[in-house]
DNA sequence: CCTTTATCTAACGTTTACGATAGATACAAT
DNA sequence: ATTGTATCTATCGTAAACGTTAGATAAAGG
């Protein structure tokens, strides 16, 4: 299955980083390549999945110290039942984090959405959303939703 | 409407951050605050909400940077039709950002879903998934769901 | 008014996550 | 065999995002 292997350029290349980023996330043990007998860095597309999901972490706000915890749970759950707990315990935060990430995600884009509308139509005007001038802008238009320009007024 | 006002320890206190972050941000030109004569700073509803909102965005991998592009657009939409033009860019740019973060987490979120149904039942044999040994492991019962088991085992 | 506590500015220190470079070695193609 | 290109280790440098500390001032309570 997984006969083909890949340098760590090409890793590189396709998962849009940098050889010196996959390098340094080995040193800091999330990832371990196998070698060839001169000691150039041989990836699986297993490797390069796994490397994947850890790019996608790191892009998300978690530290490599968190996505370590996360990543590397073998040897924590190979140590019988108590193991196995600790790693469920770890999975557990992990997916509430992502979860509290996700809905703040979403909260931020509908409020943005929203000030999106109301700018594509200002021409301009230099006021607040709560001054006085302008009064055919369409952001004083819309005070009702001026809680999601809170972001983008001042 | 906002007359109640909030020094900075509080705002630190009630967002979950620190005072220095707060001032940073201030520094970096992402958000300004009222002062009293005596120069202490005051912060209304509508400041915290806002802050709140940048503490999300950089949570979320977000640079102080890009955040400072989506928060201080009010400039460059005063300067008319092609200020707007700008910022409306701007926002679509973010929200397709945070639609992406949105994608991956969702993936992220079932692929530990599956790997921690699987590793709540392991009893502790310490064999990667595709070993031979240890053929009572949930997981190794469980090959068909592999994949998401990538970032799990090596 | 006095005292305690919070806030101020300004400066330097620290951590994380890499970038850049040097010099040597390995690999791929001719 | 040679030659160009990629990779190796090792080290030093750096930018972002704060932490920490010092010394002075402001605010709040009694």
């Amino acid at each position: 299955m997984s006969l083909k292997y890949f340098k760590i350029g090409d890793v590189a290349e396709t998962l849009n980083t940098t050889v010196r980023t996959i390098r340094y996330y080995e040193e800091e043990g999330l990832l371990l390549p196998h070698r060839t007998d001169g000691g150039t860095r041989l990836y699986s597309e297993h490797h390069v999945d796994r490397l994947k999901a850890i790019l996608q972490l790191a892009e998300n706000g978690f530290s490599l110290d968190v996505i370590g915890l996360i990543a590397n749970t073998r040897e924590a759950c190979s140590t019988g039942d108590e193991g196995s707990k600790k790693v469920t315990e770890v999975i557990d935060n992990a997916i509430s984090e992502i979860d509290e990430k996700i809905n703040d995600l979403n909260t931020l884009r509908s409020d943005l959405t929203i000030s999106r509308k109301l700018v594509a139509k200002c021409k301009g005007c230099s006021n607040k959303p709560s001054s006085k001038g302008c009064p055919e802008c369409p952001v004083n238009q819309n005070l009702g939703e001026i809680e999601a320009l809170n972001l983008i007024w001042e």
